[in-house]
DNA sequence: AATATAGTTTAGTTACAACTAAAGTATAAG
DNA sequence: CTTATACTTTAGTTGTAACTAAACTATATT
């Protein structure tokens, strides 16, 4: 299990709980885990994956061009079992909308043209 | 008890949590708060009890010129045991040491002139 | 009223997490 | 070998948490 602190630490971001709740249950791949979260690039989905994985919280596999995700639940401890209740919580998506525009970090990113040109 | 989220995000920081372990058990003043870490200034310390007591995470009074902080420890739920187990970690303040120096924000403080002038 | 003590608040600084954009890497397929 | 897909990594930007210093508030003491 990985050091209290160190977890704690991890879980404070809204998004990497965005993650790791994606993650919990069943394998995603990195782009599945992206679609989920239109409002951010890539790349920035990729370095959180990266902070989880150092953490020891979410481990990965490679098969074929994908990347393949999964939170290592064991890591949690009873704090696992928080997370799945927070989760339950029948308003868990609008708190973490809320938290997301309150802890946004960074420039915007620039919205894509659909069609029109 | 406070949202988990909010929970997660105030217990966070090394600092508030060193502030929580020492008004765990047992009510303190800022002051001996403050004592309790000498690297940093009362502003420091009293913006993040400050925090704290909006998370609803510790509750205050005041007796005569001190203000007396307690932990709201029912605020927790089962976080709570889980810092207390953290906290009967024996190398608990090493850990500790090492990420306030990790996080550590903002200018140094000036060290105080011990004599010498 | 003046001074001391105990703390809070405000204004300003700094380091860094969270982002974007773009370049780079790896695998697959034509 | 070129192009496409699926990412990761790097370089640069921005917002803000955590701080300092100093001004302020409140209570007690002389």
């Amino acid at each position: 299990m990985a050091s209290t602190a160190a977890l704690l630490e991890a879980i404070s971001s809204p998004r990497r709980r965005e993650i790791l709740r994606l993650v919990w249950s069943r394998e995603r791949t990195a782009g599945e885990i992206r679609e989920a979260m239109p409002d951010v690039t890539f790349g920035a989905v990729s370095q959180q994956l990266k902070v989880l994985a150092e953490a020891g919280l979410v481990v990965v596999r490679s098969e074929s061009r994908s990347r393949i995700y999964k939170a290592n639940q064991e890591a949690f401890g009873e704090l696992g079992r928080m997370l799945e209740r927070m989760w339950e919580d029948k308003l868990w998506d609008l708190k973490l909308a809320a938290e997301l525009e309150q802890t946004r970090r960074g420039p915007r990113p620039v919205p894509k043209k659909t069609g029109k040109g």
